[in-house]
RNA sequence: GCUCCUGUGGUGUAGUCCGGCUAAGCAUACUGCCCUCUCAAGGCAGUGAUCCCGGGUUCAAAUCCCGGCGGGAGCACCA
């Protein structure tokens, strides 16, 4: 039956952030639903910046908005940045559309000025309260035929049913709700409204948001009767929630897509992350591009329940997609996170460091830390680190000394060789001082340490490749 | 308080519509083992869910019905 409507009227869908703040990441897991949706039937896509609110709306925030959905991946047909045929797409700049439709409502007694004062429905409302009742307007000046104020639309009471994409049929009794404010004044609509008319305006076929929207649908549905508009599909995405449970937005911590982005978090891993906050292929399958994505997402596959952000599985994913980049890429990603004097370093030797380090990184943040150890001049650690298990301070010299030896006579400085060369030194040191011979530990562990000065680090064979072979000598002597 | 939504291991989820094939699959996290000079990565294994609780229907229920309880959201001259 869905299937039917889709037919004859074209996919519209569109992302309505509101510019108080960076693009929140419940907003662009919402917006992306958007997206897949909209990309998997062939529809078009609308940015629609909801900036209504003059006070708490800056420039500033619809930038980051628009950066970090490009960031993303995640493009539109329609909006502020390129326009189109319904624009303007940034809803301060729609004043006189809503205006018309105000005067409408207006003159067909559907809507009236109130002049009530916030202390007078402040003092009703607590009464309403402790009488246990939904606190809603009373209506007081409904007939009173103001002509100045706020506007109140009149809300009907009646049962509101309509049929969620993702809930099933849904009923809601309108008569809870009381009249409600739909702007401040001719000039200055506010939120429930403009939405429903730009819904219309712009011809939006579906309107996928977050479920706490859910209760706001009927107040929606009813403006659409009155104005006489076609009522749009709806979905109520499941909402995403902090470790206790609690609303995401409500979080003071990371909540900004900038926030990850800065931290070195990979978009397809972020968008991969998201994707799967809500909603499930059927299948064991989790690792996803955005083409695939878009081929297999499902609205009936999308989960009714709130789902908690867990950064441990963002962290594992994004691990994944950090080693499966091509190390040229990963580097040029990295580079912003690498000490100012890398510009010292070859692109190639660049790109062995990331190499060497990417399996232990979670985030791109992470190689600052990793590889410190390559663009220092001189290591500060612990003496006692370069110790091996029960090894005594004299063994531990003398096995620097044979590593020193042997690389100094080394001709092909590659790990590899490297590798070859401190095996068969390790062998003959342990055979010398009576260790088990396999255990590559007694000459390895004290050389790894003098070359990066850590207990948990690349192997010393990658270390001293990188590192050349004047360097990799210089910091053995150090060592002893 | 009122209304609505929701409830499978710590977390994300499969299975729920069309009851039995799985006393619950996958992933993550955690623990251990293997690999190994270390830490990762990789491989293997394990801990962890009486499927919110209580009734009912049925030969059989996570799955159907009823009643509770828990969690969340919304009830603005914010969006």
């Amino acid at each position: 039956m869905l299937k039917k409507k889709q037919e004859t009227k074209k996919i519209r869908l569109r992302f309505p952030p509101s510019p108080t703040g960076p693009l929140h990441i419940g907003n662009a897991r919402t917006i992306l639903f958007n997206y897949l949706f909209a990309k998997q039937n062939n529809g078009e896509t609308v940015l629609r910046i909801e900036d209504t609110d003059k006070e708490r709306s800056k420039l500033e925030w619809v930038q980051n908005i628009i950066d970090e959905l490009k960031w993303l991946g995640i493009d539109w047909s329609e909006g502020p940045d390129i326009d189109g045929k319904f624009g303007p797409y940034k809803q301060s700049q729609r004043t006189d559309i809503y205006k018309k439709y105000l005067e409408k409502l207006l003159s067909e007694k559907k809507a009236y000025y109130c002049n009530c004062t916030s202390e007078e429905l402040e003092a009703k409302r607590q009464d309403q309260q402790s009488r246990g009742l939904a606190p809603k307007y009373d209506g007081k000046c409904r007939d009173k035929n103001n002509i100045s104020g706020v506007i109140r639309f009149k809300i009907e009471s009646k049962k509101v049913k309509f049929n969620d994409l993702i809930r099933g049929n849904v009923e809601f009794d309108s008569g809870l709700l009381g009249d409600i404010v739909i702007a401040k004044n001719i000039e200055t609509p506010l939120y429930h409204f403009v939405v429903v008319v730009d819904d219309h305006e712009m011809q939006i076929s579906h309107v996928i948001r977050g479920e706490d929207h859910l209760s706001n649908t009927p107040k929606h549905i009813l403006l659409q009767e009155s104005l006489g508009f076609n009522q749009p599909e709806y979905a109520h995405l499941p909402l995403l929630l902090n470790a206790d449970k609690s609303k995401m937005s409500k979080r003071a911590g990371d909540v900004a897509v900038s926030d990850y982005h800065k931290a070195g978090y990979l978009s397809e891993a972020l968008i991969n992350f998201m994707a799967l906050l809500g909603w499930n292929p059927g299948t064991e399958k989790e690792i996803f591009s955005m083409k695939e994505l878009i081929n297999e997402f499902s609205l009936e596959k999308v989960q009714k329940a709130g789902a908690v952000f867990n950064t441990q599985k963002l962290d594992h994913i994004n691990g994944l997609y950090i080693r499966e980049m091509p190390a040229p890429i990963l580097t040029k990603l990295c580079l912003e996170y690498l000490p100012e004097d890398h510009k010292n370093f070859s692109q190639k030797t660049l790109e062995k460091i990331v190499e060497v380090s990417k399996t232990r990184m979670k985030k791109l943040s992470d190689i600052t830390e990793l590889t410190n150890l390559f663009f220092e001049d001189n290591l500060i650690y612990e003496k006692d680190l370069l110790k091996w298990k029960e090894m005594k301070d004299a063994d531990i010299k003398e096995a620097l000394l044979l590593c020193d030896k042997e690389l100094s006579s080394a001709k092909k400085w590659d790990a590899k060789n490297l590798e070859k060369i401190l095996f068969e030194a390790s062998e003959k040191f342990n055979r010398e001082k009576g260790y088990p011979v396999e255990n590559k530990g007694y000459t390895l562990w004290p050389l790894r340490v003098a070359l990066s000065g850590k207990k948990a680090s690349p192997g010393p064979f990658e270390i001293a490749e990188i590192l050349g072979k004047e360097k990799t000598l210089e910091r053995i002597k150090q060592a002893l």
